[in-house]
DNA sequence: AACATCATTATGTCAGGACAAAGCCTTGAC
DNA sequence: GTCAAGGCTTTGTCCTGACATAATGATGTT
C-alpha cells in the first residue's frame, strides 16, 4: 500500500551507516519520492527492516530533522516538511556555494601582504597585538558582474598565504590543504550602504545598499583562523538559514 | 591540578539528564570557569564521575558542539571554542530576543485581516488559491524608534487571530497558546532600499538601506503555518548565525 | 639524528534492550 | 450523544557493552 522507499546499507563501506541511510532517505525527499506532509515508517520498523538497531537509525533520521528536513512528534511519527526550499547553508565558501550554483566564479586579488595585527584583528583572532597577521583582500565575480568586497584577517602562524594563488580557489579550499580544518563560524548579517571605494569596485552607486557579513572562523582545536568582513550586492546574493528548534 | 567544574545531576527532575549536564557546562563556559582554548575531561572519566552512561553524556556534549561552544576531535579531546560572542540565534520571535535583551518592546498592529490567499501565499503556505489566510502587518518598536515593518500571512485554519491582542505578545507566542508548535524556519536573508511607505513608518528616509528577511514556519506537523517578509533597520538590528561542520 | 613502529588515549560508530511519556483512537459509562 | 478512561502506537530518554579509528607521543631501529 505505501511506495516507501527501498533503502539498503552497504556494511562493507567506510563510510558510516547512519550517514548512508541519511543520504538515501535525504535523495528520497529532495527527489520527491518522499511527498512533503508524508509520514514516514516509524524507527523501529526501519532498523528492523535494515538490520539496523534502533539508535543508529535514530541517528540517521537526526540528522535530517537537524537539516529542517524532517519533523518528529512524540506519539504521532516523523513527517516530511512540506517546503519546496531544500538548500541550505553549509559552512563552506562563497567560492564552492557559487561553483554549486553552476556559474563558474573568478577572483581578484587587490592585497595579500603579511601585516602587523591592528586592535580588532588581535581581539577577534585571540593574538597579542602586533602578532603578523595575513591581509587578504578580494573581489569576486560571477560572470562579469562582481558580486562581493571580502576583507580577511588570518593568522601567520595558521597558514603560509604567500605561495597560493586565491585568484583559482577559495580561502577555505586552500586552508584545508594546509591542514587547517574549519568546524565554526559566527556570523554576523547586517545591512549599511556602500563606501566610494565600495561602489566603485562592486559597480554599484555610492550609497546603495549593501548586505554585510562579519565572520569569525574556528577550527578544530578551537583556535580562531579567520575573521572576515564581507560585503554583497543583494540582487545578487542573499543568505539562506534553517532554523530549528528541539 | 584541574579546576574542573563540579556538575551534578538530578535524577528525580523532569529534566533529562543530558540536558542538566548541557546546561551546567554551558553556564560554565559563558562564565568563564572554563575557558576558551581549555580542554574539558574526557567523555568516559566524565560520564563516570557523575553515574551517567557514556551516550547521556555524549549527548550532553553533542548538543554544545551544535551551538558552537565546543569542538571535539578524535583522538585528542574536546575543547572550548576560542570564541567571545557566545549568543547564537534561537527559534524565537523578534519579541522574545528583544526582551532577552533588556529592552521592553511594544508593537503597533497596522492591519490584522482574513484575507484571499494570493498566488505568493498559497505558494509558500502549500495552500489553494483563494483559501482564507490572515494578512498581519506590524511595526515593531525599540523604546520611541521603530526597528522592524513586518507582514505576515498564516492559514487561517490554523488559528484565530481575531481575538488575540497582537500589540502585548508576539506572533510566535500567540501561536503557542494555540497548541501550535514551530520546529522549522526557513529564512533567506538580504537587503534593498526603503520604499517610501517603509521609510516613513521606520523613520528613515526614502532609498536607505534595510535588512530584509523572508521566512517560511512549519510545524511539527511539517505543515506551512506562516509566511513573513519583514524588513530591519540595520542600524538596529542584524542576525546572528552559528555555522557547525560535521 | 632521522625515521618507522607501536602503544596510548580519546572520540566515532554500532548493537540490543528497557522504560517513560505524549498523542490518538477506541471503548464504555452516563 | 457526550465525555472520560484506558489501551495502542511512536518517539524520547537512558543503560551496558563493544570495537573502530584518528592523533599523539614514546620507543626502537637504522
Amino acid at each position: 500500500m505505501s511506495t516507501f522507499p527501498t533503502l539498503r546499507v552497504d556494511r562493507s563501506s567506510p563510510v558510516p551507516l547512519y550517514h548512508q541511510v541519511a543520504e538515501q532517505l535525504e535523495r528520497s525527499i529532495v527527489d520527491g519520492v518522499l511527498k512533503p506532509g508524508e509520514r514516514i515508517v516509524n524507527e523501529v520498523a526501519l532498523a528492523d527492516t535494515l538490520g539496523l538497531s534502533r539508535p543508529t537509525m535514530r541517528q540517521a533520521i537526526s540528522t535530517l530533522v537537524d537539516k529542517g528536513l524532517l519533523v518528529r512528534k512524540r506519539g504521532v511519527g516523523t513527517q516530511v516538511v512540506q517546503s519546496q526550499i531544500r538548500r541550505s547553508v553549509e559552512l563552506t565558501s562563497l567560492n564552492d556555494d557559487l561553483l554549486a550554483g553552476g556559474r563558474a566564479p573568478h577572483t581578484l586579488v587587490l592585497r595579500l601582504e603579511l601585516i602587523e595585527s591592528d586592535e580588532t584583528a588581535s581581539r577577534q583572532l585571540q593574538l597579542a597585538a602586533g602578532d603578523p597577521v595575513w591581509a587578504v583582500e578580494r573581489v569576486r565575480f560571477v560572470g562579469d558582474e562582481p558580486l562581493a568586497l571580502m576583507c580577511n584577517r588570518l593568522p601567520a602562524s595558521i597558514v603560509d598565504l604567500s605561495v597560493v594563488d586565491l585568484s583559482l580557489t577559495g580561502l577555505y579550499a586552500q586552508l584545508r590543504a594546509s591542514g587547517v580544518h574549519v568546524r565554526v563560524a559566527h556570523q554576523t548579517i547586517s545591512s549599511r550602504r556602500a563606501t566610494s571605494y565600495e561602489a566603485r569596485l562592486l559597480n554599484e552607486r555610492k550609497g546603495s545598499p549593501l548586505l554585510t557579513m562579519d565572520r569569525t572562523a574556528f577550527d578544530d582545536k578551537g583556535r580562531a583562523i579567520e575573521s572576515g568582513s564581507h560585503v554583497y550586492r543583494p540582487d545578487l546574493y542573499s543568505f539562506e538559514v534553517t532554523l530549528v528548534d528541539r
